[in-house]
DNA sequence: CCCCTCTCCTGATCGC
DNA sequence: TGCGATCAGGAGAGGG
């Protein structure tokens, strides 16, 4: 299940391939992988049609390629949103490789080098095994709960405006966010995010904190499996009312979440430079190293008390009963 | 406004 | 062997 730090590696493979790639045309298999487009797959594939990425950006577990227009000057006018669901893999394939079996969205790129006719200062800087040649990115998503759609910036942004020094592991090329994209707050990583903020927002909310962790109009990124990695580190368990919670535990959770979210990161991360992007979050690195997801009916790895699961949400919750009592001590 | 429940989807797995 | 039930869960529509 793609969070915040499978997202991320996948943004970061397709920012190492794609950029300065231009996308000739855009062939929708399954209508509901485009339904949140609502003019429509014929609209959503003619527009993308001729434009070239100049970034890919992230914002939570929404990604989205920035294209300029390649006909009436190099403005960054339009943005293609991606969300990949439950199931969905973005991928980069020959174009002979057969369909994938759940296909629902084919690009077909232009052939070549990415530093043939792009801006004049090369194309994909410090990417070995970037492929040349003919290339697809294919949307693959089983469950089809992802997809894709176009917003267009309020005013054409200049490419200048979107930086592309991405130095630092978690920091990525900044812009203006796609308007449709406005409702979802700041991850843990962008630099707008404001903790301060969340922790304020958090302590007027009567209603369980897991709930919170994963509403991200509070805080964006977080899935089940964070969310229930964060609460075990901190100890708190996700039925508490985030009002209920003080600040500094407010603080402490958040932090934890963060920093499980950096080490899924740091492991994840190593491996995508083929021109293979995996994009399923399942292949594992980061599984061994779980405390509290998946692990009812064994020892809590800090008490030895057996965790339990419980249904929540339509989803299930993992937690140790006596690291993650129902409430605090004092009552 | 705030909070919460429901629904969409497919494939793996389990019990009978 | 088959078949129905269950589970996985992100996000937004809609209800209370």
């Amino acid at each position: 299940m793609p969070e915040l730090p499978e997202v991320e590696v996948v943004r970061r493979g397709l920012d190492a391939h794609l950029v300065g790639r231009r996308i000739e045309s855009v062939e929708v298999l399954h209508p509901r992988a485009v339904r949140r487009h609502i003019p429509g797959a014929d609209d959503l594939a003619a527009r993308i049609a001729g434009h070239r990425v100049h970034a890919v950006r992230r914002r939570g577990k929404y990604l989205w390629l920035d294209l300029t227009d390649g006909r009436s000057g190099d403005r960054v006018d339009l943005a293609v949103i991606v969300h990949l669901g439950m199931s969905g893999q973005m991928l980069l394939q020959p174009p002979d490789k057969p369909d994938e079996k759940h296909l629902r969205i084919r690009a077909v790129l232009d052939v070549g080098d990415a530093a043939d006719g792009a801006d004049g200062e090369g194309g994909v800087p410090g990417v070995s095994g970037a492929p040349a040649g003919p290339l697809e990115l294919r949307f693959v998503d089983q469950r089809t709960f992802g997809g894709w759609m176009l917003d267009t910036y309020a005013e054409a942004q200049p490419p200048e405006s979107v930086s592309a020094q991405a130095t630092s592991a978690c920091v990525q090329p900044f812009g203006p966010i796609p308007a449709s994209l406005a409702h979802i707050a700041p991850d843990p990583f962008d630099p707008a995010y404001d903790q301060r903020a969340v922790v304020a927002t958090l302590r007027r909310k009567h209603s369980e904190i897991k709930r919170q962790l994963l509403d991200q109009t509070v805080v964006s990124g977080i899935g089940n499996i964070y969310a229930d990695e964060g609460l075990w580190a901190a100890r708190i368990n996700g039925t508490r009312l985030a009002d209920s919670i003080s600040v500094r535990k407010l603080n402490e959770l958040l932090d934890a979440v963060t920093a499980v979210m950096r080490s899924a990161l740091d492991v994840g991360g190593t491996s995508f430079d083929s021109l293979y992007v995996n994009v399923n979050g399942e292949s594992g690195y980061f599984e061994r190293s779980l405390n509290a997801y998946g692990r009812q009916g064994l020892p809590c790895r800090r008490c030895g008390t057996v965790m339990r699961r419980e249904a929540f949400m339509n989803r299930s919750s993992f937690w140790c009963p006596k690291c993650q009592p129902r409430r605090s001590p004092r009552g």
